[in-house]
DNA sequence: TAGATTGTTAATCGATTAACAATC
DNA sequence: TAGATTGTTAATCGATTAACAATC
């Protein structure tokens, strides 16, 4: 019954997908053929078969596939019918930055509370959510269901902040602090590492830089 | 003279050595063995050394690496002893956030201004920067040897921003706008997709319970 | 039916892991 | 010197690409 472990490199495209598809919905467009998604998202059609057949086949030989079928299969394979509750902790300005961020609720992402170790933050309202104590995070996980986490907090206090959601039942944590959390492989980490990405970026463009000096015209 | 090209896979791994480096460092740490280094960061001893080895030989038989000259080794490889002069597009409440997070200035990303088309922002300060009309983006991006810009608004604009910034002379552009950006390709883009990573997280989420769902216990 | 395009198997490529000789 | 651990080559694994038979 396992279905076939899917790699993480597979479910990493998903949401790339996902939003070309919706694009080309909203435009109108009925059908696409694995070549023309190819050359819309610069990705090999051979990938494009592969990754949809991993789930099963969504197409149609000689005719391609239904973009709105398409999506909603996608869509459905990413979990989005579903809806999940989502706390944020720590009030800071990425903190209420993710808090006003409409896109996420569209996706059936709800936040319901964001929590803050200070008190000069108690009470103050970001959208329609009131920041509240960090005392009050672990019962209210439990009693609203809270099942994804957004830890936007230094990184000394990660580790213990991810230990209590752990206990109150938290499934997955969306993890912004510079650290590398450990918990029990029932519950979901992604990590988004904003200087990691940043160095990233910056050694891509020293490189570049390097490369080229000397070689004035290297376009293939 | 062309170094051989290193792989993006390893490039992406090199901020998470640094980071473990620097604090091992910290701690006084002095030396330590691929396989010290590989049980505490959970990757393999192995590749560990090979990564490191595709910069030149780091260590040293029989003892392992030092981690102060490592640590520096990684930071210069990263490309972290220059600093890079970033702008901010658009300054909504991720814009701000990310302008008022000191620690990349501490890594040699200096914020040099931060720009927004509402009028209503103008003047307004995050920390030290004023944020400032649109129409100086271009002028104040060539002026001040800006080479990274920081892309916080909304996906409709993005695509005509990028060309404007890539007119000026921009080296790389930290993507957070929800579109794939087309760039000349001496042009370096570095995307965060918040929303894929949270799709991704959900899924992961979803795929934990349908799997384990009649498996109460399972911890292998 | 003929043409198009998928689903899927096979081939290739690249990345990771293992093994071990070199050497500190 | 003996022991430890790197640097590096070889083996394995997994992901991507190519090819083509199935089929709409």
């Amino acid at each position: 019954m396992d279905n076939k472990e899917i790699s993480q490199a597979v479910i990493g495209r998903l949401p790339r997908y996902f939003r070309y598809l919706g694009e080309l919905k909203d435009e109108g467009i009925e059908r696409i053929s694995s070549q023309e998604l190819s050359d819309l998202m610069k990705v090999t059609a051979s990938q494009i078969r592969q990754d949809f057949n991993n789930f099963g086949g969504f197409g149609q030989q000689g005719y391609g596939y239904k973009v709105e079928y398409l999506y909603e299969e996608i869509g459905r394979i990413l979990g989005l019918e579903k809806t999940h509750n989502l706390i944020i902790i720590g009030a800071g300005n990425l903190g209420q930055a993710l808090a006003n961020y409409m896109n996420f609720e569209r996706r059936g992402f709800l936040f319901k509370g964001i929590f803050d170790k200070n008190p000069a933050l108690y009470g103050k309202k970001i959208r329609n959510l009131e920041i509240k104590p960090m005392e009050e995070m672990e019962s209210f996980v439990k009693q609203n269901e809270i099942d994804i986490a957004v830890l936007t907090i230094p990184k000394g206090e990660a580790a213990g902040v991810a230990e209590k959601l752990v206990q109150n039942g938290i499934r997955g944590i969306w993890n912004f602090a510079h650290v590398d959390l450990t918990v029990p492989k029932n519950i979901q980490v992604e990590n988004v590492h904003l200087s990691d990405s940043l160095m990233k970026l910056a050694y891509n463009i020293n490189q570049y830089e390097s490369e080229s000096a000397g070689t004035p015209e290297r376009n293939p």
